[in-house]
DNA sequence: CCACAATGTAAAGTAACTTTACATCAAAAC
DNA sequence: GTTTTGATGTAAAGTTACTTTACATTGTGG
């Protein structure tokens, strides 16, 4: 059904070891079972939660399967496999650019329809959390997570 | 190898739609890599990414797999296929408690070496972290993730 | 024109699950 | 005290989402 979500309750004292490594999951999960529900109520009850891989930022509009495979970190298999089940269901295609012969990757327009489904729901989730913790908190919590993803990316920290 | 990583580079300027969604699934990746790395650097080459579902919080020490596959929603027999495999490559243990018949799940000395390295290298990471982003902006940060991941295990908030 | 690396994809294998099924156990109902 | 009932453990088979291996194709620098 969902992702497995961790326990009931979270201590209110999370003492000595850091646990933002569970907290990030938390949160984590709880976006990606948001943004799945959100599709799913959207009308594409067909889009599976592995699709994600290819339905995340960057947006594969344009891309050809192997830079799209790199960008992921996965195999060209793994791509092509998902890629023609999402062409299956009418989400992307394959097709050659103007002009060139090499056939990349577009989304359709029901694939645009996930991504704005995808949109709303990340809005609505981002106007809800600015409510709840103060909109100025969570703004510099993104902050936070920008400059953390950042570093996250560069060669090999340390 | 790993997980996916997303692209080399992320845009500076994350418009109109509400990017947080890719920066914690970034960061949150980049958490668990660096988990592994030191899991396998402290010599427990054997552990594998999947074995994260039953070493994160809350550690199965004393548990029923029962209530583990609850608590990480998967099946029993997930939690059952798992503990086969963790327990063959003694990391633990399932006996009955003292006074008791039932099984339960124990960490072994070998399965608490696996925490230790989990806490060090989140330590390390908090004190890198803390260090790049300013102590008192890092805390703020977890503060927030804290808050947000107790509203997420609501009910169906919303 | 010709190596030569990058690309696409087919086929088979594998990991990490879920579903189904069933046997066992434990507490509640009678 | 037995019976029923629900929770539990686990075996077996099926499924999904991959990876590995292999190979044919394509574009490109020499």
């Amino acid at each position: 059904m969902s992702i497995p979500l961790p326990p009931d309750s979270i201590p209110d004292a999370l003492p000595g070891p850091p646990f933002f490594g569970a907290l990030l999951r938390i949160v984590w999960q709880h976006v990606r079972e948001r943004m799945l529900q959100a599709i799913h109520e959207a009308g594409f009850a067909d889009f599976q939660e592995a699709h994600f891989a290819v339905f995340s930022f960057p947006l594969p509009d344009g891309m050809r399967p192997s830079e799209l495979a790199r960008q992921k970190r996965m195999s060209r298999q793994a791509v092509n496999y998902l890629l023609s089940q999402l062409e299956e269901l009418g989400y992307v295609e394959r097709r050659a650019a103007d002009g060139s012969d090499r056939r990349l990757v577009y989304l359709t327009p029901r694939g645009h329809e996930i991504v704005a489904a995808i949109f709303a729901c990340l809005r609505q989730l981002h106007e809800q959390w600015s409510e709840e913790v103060g909109k100025e908190r969570f703004d510099d919590f993104v902050d936070v997570l920008k400059q953390l993803s950042t570093k996250a990316q560069e060669p090999t920290n340390r």
